[in-house]
DNA sequence: AAATAACCGTGATTCTTTTCACGTGAGATA
DNA sequence: TATCTCACGTGAAAAGAATCACGGTTATTT
């Protein structure tokens, strides 16, 4: 399968999503300019984007709803179910654990680990907590490639290491911190502390500019 | 105040936070390169970012890391403590809540919204809650310019009206739905959705380059 | 059946962001 | 003091992403 910019399936993500609703909502086929401006783009990106991934419209109902959620998954999605591993069961461990136990079909949470013996052994959101320590064994049984890592911010390259070693080749990672791991792993920071310092900078931004300060 | 790309306040952002550790273990000056270690980019790009904020190392020492630090809390920050709203005190909600309350000096939480009735007056990490209703007044009142929006996906975009017309000119959003706001209103969406599917694709490129399949 | 209109597919273009590479200057070395 | 080294500052080149714009196709209208 072709390889796609990293912005593109950020997009195809997007697309699909808003294509689940509007399938919900009984729409059979949607134009490029329709998604654009659902995820607030313009339509020849939309088009480029589809075309990427060797999707066809036809010109007078553009693209059909069906296939296109068809396509975008069978372009992002493995064939079955991705296992995902969870580290660190905290406050935000807890909410993302349960979270992602609704939301999606493709990716599931099937194990999760802490270092708190407290919480080893016991099952948190119908999930095995299991300590640091059987990290490799179970990685392996269960052949988990993904890990979301929600540990403190002195434990996440550690565990980053640890995950590396078990096998694991992409990591969510919400610690507020860059993770230094081999090349064969992928790492996407979701840094919530630098998101909200950016929307902050741009609010300014937005309201001086508004109160006469050219 | 010039202005710089959203990716060079980003890095900005983690520039600092890397500082203060480095800070913090006693280090005085960094090089270019070192920083560009710590984020995983280049020497030039980290030199450039700070050129920006025309900030100036010298060749000897590099950058002095208090100097740095001032100079990068000058571009981002206000002067005086930023009030931010948050909106749905779930599980997320929570979470966020007490985060924020400890790790950002510049940023604090000063009131939250939901519109649970049973949370209505109630106070959460020492927070008042105050029901949807009484957005206006308070935003007005606390003047408050960024909110932090986790409410249900069916309910995000209307809060985000509501915070709009209450005057708020920046959205950290983590409901998985692209909100339409008008232009002076930034937005900032934390899609964990979209980064776990997107690190599940990464993952398999980066399995199925190791295994062969060229 | 010809004309019209709307939208897709995509080469070419423009705009943005990153990297290169070299002149400069400050301290170390001899 | 002269030279050497190393990192900064930055114009120029390269790479990457988004947009433009137009030919082609398909359904509808006259
Ligand atoms: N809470 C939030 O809303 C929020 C927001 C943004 C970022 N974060 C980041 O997410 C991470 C987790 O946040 P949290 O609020 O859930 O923290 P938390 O303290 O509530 O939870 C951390 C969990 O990790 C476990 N842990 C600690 N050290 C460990 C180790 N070495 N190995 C394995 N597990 C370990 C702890 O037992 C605990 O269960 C932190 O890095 C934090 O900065 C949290
Ligand atoms: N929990 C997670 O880890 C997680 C992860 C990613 C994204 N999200 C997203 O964040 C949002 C919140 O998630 P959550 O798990 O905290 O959900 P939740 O159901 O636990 O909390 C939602 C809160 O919003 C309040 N609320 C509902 N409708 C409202 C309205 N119209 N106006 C004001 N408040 C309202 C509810 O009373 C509740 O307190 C959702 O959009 C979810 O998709 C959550």
């Amino acid at each position: 399968m072709k390889i796609a910019s990293e912005k593109t399936i950020e997009r195809l993500s997007l697309y699909r999503r808003l294509l689940r609703v509007a399938k919900g909502a009984g729409q059979m086929s949607v134009y490029s300019h329709d998604l654009a401006e659902m995820v607030r783009g313009t339509a020849a990106q939309v088009r480029r984007d589809l075309m990427e991934i060797g999707c066809a419209g036809n010109s007078k109902k553009g693209y059909d709803v069906d296939n296109l959620i068809d396509a975008i998954s069978e372009f992002l999605d493995s064939d079955d179910v991705t296992p995902v591993a969870l580290v660190g069961v905290g406050n935000l461990g807890r909410a993302l654990l349960q979270f992602f136990e609704s939301h999606h079909p493709k990716l599931k949470i099937v194990a999760v680990f802490d270092n708190d013996p407290e919480k080893s052994g016991r099952v948190i959101h119908g999930c095995r907590c299991y300590g640091m320590s059987e990290m490799p064994v179970v990685v392996a049984g269960k052949k988990i490639t993904v890990a979301v890592l929600a540990v403190p911010v002195g434990a996440a390259q550690n565990a980053a290491k640890q995950l590396e070693e078990a096998g694991v080749r992409g990591i969510l990672n919400f610690a507020p911190e860059p993770l230094r791991v081999g090349p064969s792993v992928a790492v996407e920071n979701m840094d919530m502390t630098m998101a909200l310092e950016k929307v902050a900078y741009m609010a300014r931004q937005n309201n001086s500019k508004e109160n006469g300060a050219k």
